[in-house]
RNA sequence: GCCGAUGUAGCUCAGUUGGUCAGAGCGGCUGUUUUGUAAACAGCGGGUCGUGGGUUCGAAUCCCUCCGUCGGCUCCA
């Protein structure tokens, strides 16, 4: 994102003003909100009343823009103490504005600090005392701004709007919604076309269009929304992942448990979950006795059942607990997305760490590290770690603060030792305790959280689950939750939009296929016993032997993105040697060779083996 | 859930202002062809135009309801 020092930077933010006042121009009643530079561009918020802005619109809106620039007006800049200000914004209709001022000569910038100070017209966050108000002004369009701007409406680049969409005031959904008008804008035309030819790339990047094009998964209006099904070729990339991470988590003291996924009432409400959660849990209807049952949407307090029923002393700790089991959840209808915010089955990779309190720093230190493993490992780029804290002004957060610090400062400090880069950020903790999470953009540059470890300083106390120490006294664990690949169908997704398709091999649905120069017997044959050679070496290998050209048969594989293509004909029969033609991306060295048979299979099974993601041959 | 957009064959999409508008390409099926590293040729199937109402002599086209999808907002154990 660009720097508020940047000319760009200033370019974006005056585009801001200059889409408001064309909209002003339209739309003489419209209300503002705020506008502020967002990455490769701005937005601003406005409120038409009855009326609403589409992007049937855009056109109008833009050339009025347009007009604007044209004129080059110069933007003014003025200050007026808060009292003038409020007399401004009342004057001019502006009740949005004049929310933010009489909160700002009310309380100053603490009640404002969900707003960026720049858009206030303030100099910096945390003035509690606001006496005068920055301005801007350009032709006959006046908002208050700290800016700063470029000299004159001329001076800004090229610019395009993108979309509209509702946003709430102030970010709160018992405000009044208004419409966000968002640009890009960047200094050269050129940058802003190339800026567009990517947005374009990025869709057919989108695991959704992947999904659907390598026929890995697809959801049913039948099945219902956020309930995606997997079919064989999805099934088999997120049991690799499993089969991967089952292996990794039980070589260092990991133990798999399974646990129902129906469940009372009771044991959320022993856990807390029950008062934060309930809403959001698929129940079924009351059996005979009165009991409902629910879709667990998460596994902590069964597994704490467990710890119950396995741990006394704290001899058996740490203990760590693992399931991959499938939860549900209820999401808004407005927050799916394919595979990376569903409803179920979110096969959570999900494991407990039950330690002490000298434990905890060691194991978290031991989680991070096993991060760093297995994202490596599986290739996946361009995390980092967030350390979500608590904001003590609400009131979700149980337990003592001074307990919520000591359990951050341990994180903080964990994440410190094992150098990883990491942000920190307010009110974003989970109700039992801080966390990290590891955080990742999707292919349309949209932040999510891939990943979470979080220290539960809360819930085996009220759940009464205990150990016995050293002096023989009761005393609750502290619980590490942790989940590597989060949900399997989600890290899937973020992996098949950074491969945009082309997994490694290991991951591949299908690791080789053979096609068939003809369909003679001799052919089909040869093809067969190499296939059989293939599977027994464990590969997932397969046979195109119908009567299509080979050419096009070549097409279909590539499409399919298979690692690995191999044309049986007359040639291969007699040499009994095969001339692979390998993906692409897996290529280190240019040219393809000549392989016997044998030799070519062992060598992918070797690579499937060992997970790697270029190719010796 | 809210705001905006959108929903036509398995997939990608055409269908001007309501009147042979139910279409194309790919995929599928059948036949011919027996093919050498990104699309052989021909023919044939295939859709109550998301759903349910309404307006109209007449609706894929206009209006409303609901469902799904997309982009945001909110939420995210």
């Amino acid at each position: 994102m660009s720097k508020p020092e940047d000319n760009l930077h200033a370019m974006r933010h005056s585009l801001a003003h200059i889409t408001a006042a064309a909209v002003k121009r339209l739309w003489p009643h419209a209300k503002f909100g705020v506008g502020p530079v967002i990455e490769n561009g701005y937005y601003y918020d406005i409120d038409l009343g009855k009326v609403t802005v589409s992007e049937a619109d855009f056109e109008r809106i833009e050339t009025e823009a347009r007009k604007i620039i044209a004129e080059d007006q110069v933007f003014e800049h003025f200050n007026l103490p808060i009292t003038e200000a409020i007399a401004w914004a009342k004057k001019e209709k502006q009740p949005y504005k004049l929310e933010l001022l009489n909160d700002l000569q009310r309380a100053g910038t603490t009640v404002a600090k969900d707003l960026d100070s720049a858009e206030l017209g303030l100099k910096a966050k945390g003035d509690s005392k606001v006496e005068e108000v920055s301005f801007y002004r350009n032709g006959d369009f006046t908002d208050l701004c700290r800016g700063p701007h470029v000299a004159s409406t001329g001076k800004v680049g090229a610019f395009k709007l993108m979309r509209v969409a509702g946003a709430y005031w102030r970010g709160k959904d018992t405000n009044p919604q208004m419409q966000r008008l968002y640009g890009v804008a960047f200094a050269k035309e050129a940058e802003l076309k190339q800026h567009l030819v990517m947005l374009e790339e990025a869709k057919s990047r989108d695991h959704r269009k992947i999904g659907e094009d390598l026929k890995l998964f697809f959801i049913s209006e039948n099945v219902g929304a956020g309930l995606p099904l997997l079919m064989p070729r999805g099934e088999t990339i997120k049991h690799e992942l499993m089969n991967y991470m089952r292996v990794k988590e039980q070589n260092r003291g990991y133990q798999y448990v399974s646990t129902p996924v129906l469940t009372q009432s009771k044991l959320y409400e022993r856990s807390g979950h029950a008062s934060y959660y309930l809403e959001n849990m698929y129940g079924t209807k009351p059996d005979e006795e009165g009991n409902i049952f629910y879709l667990k949407p998460m596994n902590c307090p069964h597994h704490h059942m467990i710890y119950e029923k396995l741990v006394d002393s704290y001899r058996d700790l740490p203990l760590r607990l693992s399931e991959h089991a499938g939860l549900y959840r209820y999401e808004l209808s407005g927050a799916l997305t394919g595979l990376i915010r569903m409803r179920g089955p979110i096969t959570q990779n999900d494991s407990h760490i039950y330690v002490t309190a000298d434990q905890v720093e060691a194991e978290f230190t031991n989680v991070l590290q096993l991060f760093e493993e297995v994202y490596k490992e599986t290739g996946v780029k361009d995390y980092w770690f967030r350390l979500s804290l608590p904001d003590f002004a609400k009131e979700k957060y149980a337990g003592d603060k001074e307990r919520w610090e000591w359990a951050g400062d341990i994180i903080r400090r964990c994440l410190q030792g094992a150098q990883a880069k990491f942000v920190e950020e307010l009110d974003e903790a989970a109700f039992y305790g801080p966390k990290v999470d590891i955080q990742i953009k999707n292919v349309h540059g949209k932040e999510d959280s891939i990943a979470t470890v979080q220290l539960d300083i809360v819930v085996p106390e009220r759940m009464g689950i205990k150990y016995v120490d050293s002096e023989g006294k009761d005393q609750y664990p502290l619980v590490i939750h942790k989940s590597i690949m989060g949900a399997f169908e989600r890290f899937m997704a973020f992996l098949l939009e950074q491969t945009a398709g082309k997994l490694p091999v290991w991951l591949s649905p299908e690791h080789i296929r053979i096609i068939t120069v003809n369909q003679e017997d001799a052919t089909v044959a040869c093809a067969d016993d190499m296939l059989k050679q293939g599977q027994e070496l464990g590969l997932r290998i397969s046979v195109d032997n119908t009567n299509e050209s080979v050419g096009k048969k070549i097409r279909a594989a590539e499409m399919m993105k298979v690692p690995y293509v191999v044309v049986v004909g007359q040639k291969e029969i007699e040499t009994k040697k095969v001339t692979p033609r390998i993906r692409k991306d897996l290529v280190v060295n240019g040219d393809s060779s000549e392989y016997p048979v044998v030799n070519f299979l062992k060598t992918v099974a070797n690579e499937v083996k060992s997970r790697t993601t270029k190719t010796s041959l």
